[in-house]
DNA sequence: GTCATTTCTTAACTTAGGTGAACGTTTTTG
DNA sequence: CAAAAACGTTCACCTAAGTTAAGAAATGAC
């Protein structure tokens, strides 16, 4: 369990023996059971996710619909923004599946930066990949069509489709769970004819 | 000028005039006309910005259509991504106003920060900014509908819609023009009945 | 100032997504 | 294991956005 993370760790820097001990004493690997609310509207938290195995997903409640805007997979790393802006969330987070997650607070990774320098270095790199990412992201699903998204989505996270309930994957992609129906129906009637 | 530049830092780090010197004898503003094309898709770039007064506006050209994802107005930076991840730009970046803007260039950006090292400081606290702002954006803009979205500008951007062409407006919001057209009198129709 | 271009709006028609409901299937839960 | 809940699909009907086209208004170029 821990080589998956420390496999990922290595493609940003390398890490020593005693540093890789320094992390694993930290205590921070758990086991969640699926549906397990991480994070609610309106609580404050310190807490960063990474995945090592599994799926957890973030979602508003807008006038007592669950809105989808997110799913985190394996190796992926999400620091909800109520940690940085320090106030109360305005989402969920909740456990799609039953995963293993590495759960630090804000005091474990000032101690960890402040033994070993190149965490802060790694942080900088993740967090400027991550805002590129974001960005072309956001860029993709304003230039697409609810359909084309779901044929994006098929090529860039062909396991997402599998995993996720359908209703959430609609809600990801800005349509209702009927609207996702029709447009597999309509995918799969183009590919026949 | 170099007030509105000094006065935007001030919130983030105090500069000693000595810093302000060294600042404004990298000799970065710029004046640009309306209408400039300051990056192209396809092209390598090096070059951040940040505007003082106008307006610049960052859109795709996909099947022959302009997509409009961004604008940015006084007081924004904005950093390409392929300038973040070394690659050809794959979008335009065009001048919607005649604008002062503060252009640096990678090596600029090196030098200032290992001059003053307070200056990391604060592009890495600009940098968080932009991704929570970047991520509640999106978030917006995946759970609401075009007529909502509109509104949220109104209400957020009010200068926005005002100085920017309503068809980049409209690309910007995800419809076409003439939709936008449609959404203006039906809100207008609404205030009336 | 005039002509050409671009921009904005309106209209009629098409299309895709939203809504409400029904129904079969799967998953939970006691 | 059985009842209940949640989930996925389909349907008929509604609504809002896309499309095509035309014309008015604003802007820019000469």
């Amino acid at each position: 369990m821990h080589d998956l993370l420390f496999d990922f760790i290595s493609k940003y820097i390398s890490l020593t023996d005693e540093e890789k001990d320094a992390i694993v004493s930290l205590d921070i690997f758990h086991s969640v059971k699926k549906g397990t609310i991480l994070l609610k509207e309106g609580q404050k938290s310190q807490e960063s996710y990474f995945v090592l195995k599994g799926c957890i997903r973030v979602y508003y409640v807008k006038s007592g619909e669950e809105k989808t805007t997110a799913f985190y997979t394996e190796m992926d790393a999400f620091t909800p923004h109520c940690v940085i802006n320090k106030t109360p969330s305005d989402y969920f987070i909740s456990c799609v599946e039953d995963s293993i997650l590495l759960i630090s607070n804000s005091d474990m990774e000032a101690e960890i930066n402040s033994k070993f320098p190149k965490f802060e270095i790694m942080c900088r790199m993740l967090s400027e990949e991550l805002l590129a990412k974001q960005q072309t992201d956001f860029d993709e699903f304003k230039t697409s069509s609810p359909e084309q998204r779901y044929l994006n989505l098929l090529q860039n996270r062909p396991d997402l489709v599998q995993r996720v309930p359908q209703h959430q994957l609609a809600s990801y992609l800005g349509i209702k769970p009927q609207s996702l129906s029709r447009v597999r129906a309509r995918i799969l009637e183009k590919n026949k004819g």
